[in-house]
DNA sequence: GCCTAATTTAGTAAACCGATTAAATTTAAA
DNA sequence: TTTAAATTTAATCGGTTTACTAAATTAGGC
């Protein structure tokens, strides 16, 4: 019954593979035939590991969202808000949270395909996006709604959702857009001053829009 | 050589089963098949029409360009605006772009996978995505770069881009990941309130981004 | 009725699909 | 070093789907 370490790099290696070819051409439109080829490793193995292809982006999924920690994140947010409602501890919550998304998408050394597949499964309604949805999206909608009523107490739930689609939006479209929108910046990679330069943009509008203090001289 | 008028009407069917179909599956995912069972139409006419798969969908692509209108919008921007620099003017139409690119998603009767299938071409990098640079995204973003250096000369390329990317994103994303976003907020459609809103917010942040007074009372 | 554009039908060959199996190999413990 | 379990490999099964074509048929303008 013990488990040999090798198969753990074999699994990662097929999950790595699986993931990056759904981050190229769709999830549905991987084989498990490409996974083998890409991974270097034996269709059999697949079905030996994960049971098959579902379990298979199943185990996709569940990597790309591992150390996604928005969701703590913004929990951690509304909590730590809970005690004294300062306008100035605000703002700077306003910055920790987008720096830190920025972090995870461009900094962090994470695979680009993880932020990709995701955002495929907001497109989804399946067994998958039942998964993302619960696993993380939810919570994660949650912290930020509690957030933002902390903020501005009148805010309904839709105002919630739309501030925080605003702030959240662009971020993840230079993830899932990076392509072609290094294409069109005619770089090989954001540079530290253009993540820079997004984060105040972000930050400082977000702040604006709450009424809150901002955090850097405008 | 008379055109019978059914025939127009045939290929407007087939184009639209194929745009449906991209939206939905990917357009990698659509078979000519399921193009002539959707559309009702036979799937012999997809080469008799379009000459074979990659003729019917480069007119998918020209379909759902023909009537987004950013491109002359934004140049007409530009061009207006070359007389006098007038820092209300440049306020009034940041409005015009933000609402006349709301309007086109969500108000135009638009077919929902008109967008849904030009935001596919971003993440592509072969001929139809060319197909959409050079006769969409290239003008369009030249028109935007135009406008903002009018409003602040000392903006560079990449300030130009990254005030257009966050001001239009957040649009593109309610239209790209409508399913879930609807879902998330429990409705059936944006309301035309939470579009107001949108518009209002995304007017204001920019508004105030580049220092241009606002256009409505804050 | 003629001519041609438009459509339908029936098919083709090829590629690909997920899954399975049994044999070969590697690994770790005894 | 032996042994048994864990893992990897190669080959293949039984289907489905693919884009495309050629021939037959229908429909419309003259």
């Amino acid at each position: 019954m013990a488990k040999y370490s090798a198969s753990e790099t074999t699994k990662m290696k097929m999950i790595n593979a699986a993931g990056e070819l759904a981050a190229e051409v769709g999830l549905d439109n991987v084989s498990t035939r490409a996974v083998a080829d890409r991974s270097g490793e034996n269709i059999g193995s697949i079905h030996y590991h994960f049971g098959g292809k579902d379990g298979l982006f199943e185990a996709v999924v569940r990597e790309a969202m591992k150390d996604y920690m928005s969701k703590a994140r913004e929990s951690l947010m509304a909590d730590l808000a809970s005690d004294p409602p300062d306008r100035e501890a605000f703002s700077q919550m306003i910055r920790s949270i987008v720096a830190g998304e920025i972090d995870d998408m461009f900094r962090s050394g994470r695979a680009p395909w993880h932020s990709q597949v995701i955002y495929q499964l907001l497109q989804r309604d399946d067994a998958l996006y039942e998964l993302f949805r619960t696993e993380h999206l939810d919570p994660s909608m949650d912290g930020m709604y509690r957030f933002f009523k902390l903020v501005d107490p009148a805010m309904t739930n839709e105002d919630a959702f739309l501030h925080a689609a605003v702030m959240k939006m662009p971020i993840f479209a230079h993830a899932n857009y990076m392509k072609a929108m290094l294409k069109r910046l005619d770089v090989a990679a954001y540079s530290e001053e253009y993540l820079q330069k997004l984060e105040d943009l972000l930050v400082s509008q977000t702040q604006w829009a709450l009424g809150l203090p901002l955090d850097k001289p405008a």
